[in-house]
DNA sequence: GTCTATATTTAGATAGAC
DNA sequence: GTCTATCTAAATATAGAC
């Protein structure tokens, strides 16, 4: 029956016994927001390497250097967890995505902006910022690419990601007028399956192409999907008129 | 201590201790080949639903009717079992590919076949089976959409789905010449994408389309991807002549 | 080949001291 | 807010009788 107190790892960022009252206290941080944030992040990470069943919570606190009861303190549960790790960056996906699609809105003037200013407005916020932004970013594309693929997620996606989808859907029909309906419904999921192979980083890509091509190179991706989901959902559109 | 013998379904197919001696004696089928194909069904109904770490062997072998204990006798692991349940369709599927594509071949005489040709070889095979076949391949279609996402599965993807990626991937490349290679990867990356999104069955394209389309319209969306992808597939090209 | 029984580990969650 | 300690349930896997 020994505990085994096996290898706390030193991963900085830990608020040891001895240290009370930690770094952050400019710019009014509170105590245990540091602690949310670094299960936040090693939620995410474990999440989008290992899927939501095949980490355990216990996984999740060691990688963030905090106590396995926090978890439930600050989130109440697993699934609260990852509800919180998708919220957190989906919102501001969300907003980047429907400002772009109102600038090219604007831009287009009075008629419809084209589908490929469309997509480009659904594909690049998100992608840009893998692109550009910390680790994080690209551990939460790979981490969402799971929700669309598995059923057990459809109450989260339906809440966080559907209403951008409604968005973009309408848009992809004001640009094709002509386009059946079903077919901008198919062609917006064939979207999302393209970008989910985009930013899933399953490194298959690497072992088909023998490294010619990257997972991650996000930036070369992006310029072979904007036209690619374009000229599909222009043929839709040619099929049917 | 009590072990609350709770609720044993009559799932069929369950070889009770009253009735031994079952079913199968014609054909040359043996006593364990039944429970096999049954923890077979069972698993790709279970993981296809929840995910390969979200379902356990109890719950398997529960809705197979059998013991716990055989499918450590049959497959010998958990990871096993998955690779089987895998194996088992996709090489009737590769086969099936492969021998469209040589149709293809012959009917296209001394030139490449089209690009549709080659994107209806690729996808027919699967497609038509879940259309027509039990609901075992629909169950099927969902499991293998997993494999894709999760780079946990890499292991299992490079060796049983690889060959036919690059096989397509090669005729792909006969067919668009003038298309750098580049393209031709990240295309057949967002092809797969694309299928993956008709073939997952999340619900999500009911709920975005308020029931106008269904993902077990698996014609409906056949219909869609040929056009939609060999389009795409084409516009790499002619972007880069 | 099948089943009972169990070994061993690990899971999510919580009570209560601090 | 955090930590120790633990509850309860469930997991994979196996040993050995039949």
């Amino acid at each position: 029956m020994t505990t085994k107190k096996v290898s706390r790892r030193t991963v900085a960022q830990r608020p040891t016994r001895e240290s009370k009252l930690p770094r952050a206290h400019r710019r009014g941080v509170r105590r245990g927001d540091t602690t949310r944030h670094a299960i936040l992040e090693a939620a995410e990470r474990c999440f989008a390497e290992r899927g939501f069943d095949g980490v355990s919570l216990r996984a999740i606190t060691q990688a963030a250097g905090v106590d396995l009861a926090l978890v439930n303190y600050h989130f109440g549960s697993k699934d609260n967890l990852l509800r919180a790790v998708i919220v957190r960056r989906a919102r501001v996906v969300h907003e980047d995505r429907v400002r772009a699609l109102e600038g090219a809105r604007h831009e287009a003037g009075t008629k419809s902006p084209s589908v490929e200013a469309i997509v480009a407005a659904f594909l690049e916020p998100l992608l840009r910022r893998l692109i550009a932004g910390d680790r994080g970013w690209r551990r939460y594309g790979r981490l969402v690419s799971q929700l669309d693929v598995l059923p057990q997620f459809a109450g989260l996606t339906g809440e966080v990601l559907d209403p951008t989808a409604l968005h973009f859907i309408n848009a992809l029909r004001l640009a094709l007028p002509k386009t059946p309906a079903q077919s901008i419904y198919w062609g917006y999921m064939f979207l999302i399956g393209s970008m989910v192979q985009a930013i899933s980083a399953t490194g298959r890509i690497e072992r088909l192409s023998r490294d010619l091509c990257r997972s991650n190179d996000i930036e070369g991706a992006l310029r072979e999907l904007v036209p690619f989901i374009s000229a599909g959902m222009r043929a839709s559109a040619s099929r049917s008129g």
